[in-house]
DNA sequence: CTATGCATCTCGCAG
DNA sequence: CTGCGAGGTGCATAG
């Protein structure tokens, strides 16, 4: 990771032209060779990028242009579409480079986590009488996302997804048969849990005496603000 | 505009909750408070950020952050939707400023106006034996995109637009009323070119008399780019 | 001001 | 690999 804070113009020549005036920014070279063009204000997009795969090179200066005061030119070319992108530098103010090595990621606790968590809170919504007994119970195959028990204190297995589809119902049917051979749970009642089911996973689930059950994230999220206030 | 570079950890919780485990990357710190925290990779999207408004606070650090080596927090907070960044600091790299001042902006010459100067260059693509009388013709409630004549020296007014739909349609139809008023023009003959025209529109437009044209943006630039190789 | 549609969208998943 | 939909979308324009 390179960074150059540098008086500068930038060209694009792609899908659309666009030319950013000189002025002072920030230059991110990235290892893939891409480019971004940050300004000290907007939101995370760039004034101007290049996306990788890509590569960058460093244009030998015509006399005009060093007239012109300019004291590298770089060319940044898209290796598949050919798009163009040419920073002409003027002043370099800062040139540093940095060995970051490959990141992590992102672990996003996304939605279904989250679902996982606001229902365990609102476990009444599966049904009057329900009791948590634990998130994540976990079997031979696998964790179930939640295990409950309803008013007569039956156990219920709960499966949950942002969007239900037929592999989720799958999912769910396998830790069933699991469960339902363990004298200490069994019977074992299945409850398909999503925002959004889809047609064929309701009909493959209620055709496997799976309930489905569609979760109103935002009313969730509306209750457990009121109730926390985070 | 500050930048660092650091080993951290970043955690968001707002819509979603997400962890960024420790690592290298580099922060940026815009002076509107907004923070993005970029790795040496991916696109132009950081791996996390917060979008302005927002404030930047640094935390008091306690005995166990301290004790989990963190030599700095920081605590970014959306101003409206008060969603929260925390960025935890390991080790700082490098730490520096740079006064940027106002970006003069983008300049975008967009594809509908890259469109007109195409058509403009090509034409002949409306019909054969055409010519161009000028872009931009001014008219009382605005300019027409293209004033072309046909082959026989009947005027065509030309609308451009990159997605057609109802809307442009009409626009071209209160061009039309007018400059059939004017006997230096009349009669004059309406064309309505886009990348792609939808249904509706075209309807619309054969019903008023009005010809539709389907401009390939992609052959007509590289008829561009073979006349003048950029 | 909010609502709507586009984007050099990016990103992830299903088919 | 390609097409489709969602996004902490961002962004400009119309109403």
């Amino acid at each position: 990771m390179r960074i150059v804070v540098a008086d500068c113009s930038v060209d694009y020549a792609g899908r659309l032209s666009a030319h950013l005036p000189r002025a002072k920014r920030v230059l991110m070279l990235k290892s893939d060779g891409s480019v971004l063009v940050h300004s000290d204000g907007g939101s995370y997009k760039p004034l101007n990028w290049m996306s990788p795969p890509c590569a960058l090179t460093t244009l030998e200066l015509e006399d005009e242009q060093h007239d012109a005061g300019i004291v590298e030119a770089w060319q940044v070319v898209h290796a598949k579409t050919g798009d163009k992108l040419i920073v002409s530098l003027f002043e370099i103010m800062s040139d540093s480079s940095h060995e970051l090595g490959v990141d992590p990621g992102l672990i996003k606790d996304g939605v279904e986590a989250h679902l996982q968590e606001l229902l365990a809170d609102q476990i009444e919504l599966v049904g009057d009488g329900h009791q948590l007994v634990r998130r994540e119970y976990m079997t031979a195959i696998g964790p179930v996302d939640i295990l409950a028990r309803d008013a007569a204190g039956a156990s219920v297995a709960i499966e949950i997804k942002r969007r239900g589809g037929i592999d989720g119902v799958e999912q769910l049917t396998r830790y069933l048969e699991l469960m339902n051979r363990d004298p200490a749970l069994a019977p074992v009642q299945g409850v398909f849990a999503a925002q959004e089911i889809k047609p064929q996973a309701r009909t493959l689930a209620e055709d496997r005496g799976i309930r489905c059950l569609v979760l109103d994230y935002d009313a969730m999220r509306g209750m457990e603000d009121h109730n926390t206030l985070f």
